[in-house]
DNA sequence: GCGGTTTAATAACGATCATTATGAAAATGA
DNA sequence: TCATTTTCATAATGATCGTTATTAAACCGC
């Protein structure tokens, strides 16, 4: 018995995940929560829990709704296939929405208020910064021939910094150092080699 | 004329950036930062003014005095190297101090107050999760001969989630598509491949 | 239609946030 | 020594945070 819920709770799911994919867990308030999904407070309270409880439902919705691709790629036949559909889902997945680019999994704790709009722009341009320095030494490596005439400085550039990303995260996430030596190794595996570079042994 | 200033100044933006390291740039708050500076409120702003030109000075600071890594790795002889260099940087800083694993340039963005910290290790859970999937597919693809012998099905699953999570930053700073298709496709690469595989084009 | 129960909406809660008045203390120049 | 100027420390500001009383409205079984 008792009164019939009026909104639905699935829908306002889906709005709470837009938001939190757009400004993180902690840049989200429940100001902003409530108003996405068109919901008072506490009715959002009564349905999900607190706020910890609500992303966590929302980020499981998010593995199940949105990174589909990922058990898909695991039932292709080759490993490089399913290595390649990873990437190319995941790729599909950061940059079809616009308004939340990236992935809830990383933007969950690299998003944030507002209101330091201005300093993630800050880090942005410093890591900008890295990477164009990288596709400059690069050039030069190209054109002195340390890196073959086929090679994309700007390419390897970023894809250096992908990486160099990517384990920071890992770092964060308590990898050890040995883990990271192992991956930085398998990245570099694959560097194109021109006429004066030594054979990769 | 006038009063002296009673501490100094380098120390205190030195304390500041270890707080921002750990916590962020929302996630420190001033509370904390002049309980690690050991000076009070109103002295901080007189000195760098507000949080937001406070992290700013702590981030060129973080650049040239821990990131001095890639200056020297852009002065070697081979692109080769260099990114060898860039890479052996990056996991020297990422994991020399404990209190505060990872790199500023991400970390700024990527951590927050305390109390998400529960919501952190859920996300780090979560890709540790898709992790332990992409290694036991890999594991079985070295059982069924579809990467060789030597391949570490760790060692890919890990450098894939790295690849992954790079892109991720990249998205969300507004790579285009079509960068981190590059980006991917040179992640590929490399791709080792068993008796079953295709060579690569 | 009436008691029991659940939801809805308004408003308030205490805590914390970044920022800054305010006034005492200290150092300079004359 | 006095006037001026800068720094220091305490404490307050208004805003926003997540969370929740409180009260009114809507539904069920009987």
């Amino acid at each position: 018995m008792g009164r019939h819920r009026e909104f639905d709770v699935e829908k306002a799911l889906d709005a709470v995940l837009c938001v939190f994919w757009r400004k993180g867990y902690e840049g989200a308030s429940y100001a902003d929560l409530t108003a996405a999904a068109g919901v008072e407070r506490p009715a959002l309270y009564s349905a999900f829990g607190n706020k910890e409880s609500l992303f966590r439902q929302a980020l499981a919705r998010y593995y199940e709704r949105y990174v589909d691709y990922l058990p898909a790629a695991l039932q292709l036949p080759t490993a490089r296939e399913v290595a390649a559909h990873a990437l190319r889902g995941a790729i599909d997945l950061t940059t079809r929405y616009p308004e939340h680019t990236g992935c809830l999994g990383i933007q969950g704790v690299l998003a944030g208020s507002d209101e330091a709009e201005p300093v993630r722009q800050a880090l942005i341009e410093s890591r900008a910064e890295g990477e164009a320095q990288l596709r400059e030494r690069f050039e030069r490596a190209k054109a002195e021939g340390d890196l073959p005439e086929t090679a994309r400085p700007d390419t390897l550039a970023a894809y250096l910094m992908a990486v160099l990303h990517g384990m920071a995260v890992q770092a964060k996430a308590g990898f050890s150092r040995e883990t990271l030596e192992a991956v930085a190794e398998q990245a570099l595996s694959n560097w194109p080699s021109g006429r004066a570079a030594p054979e990769t042994a």
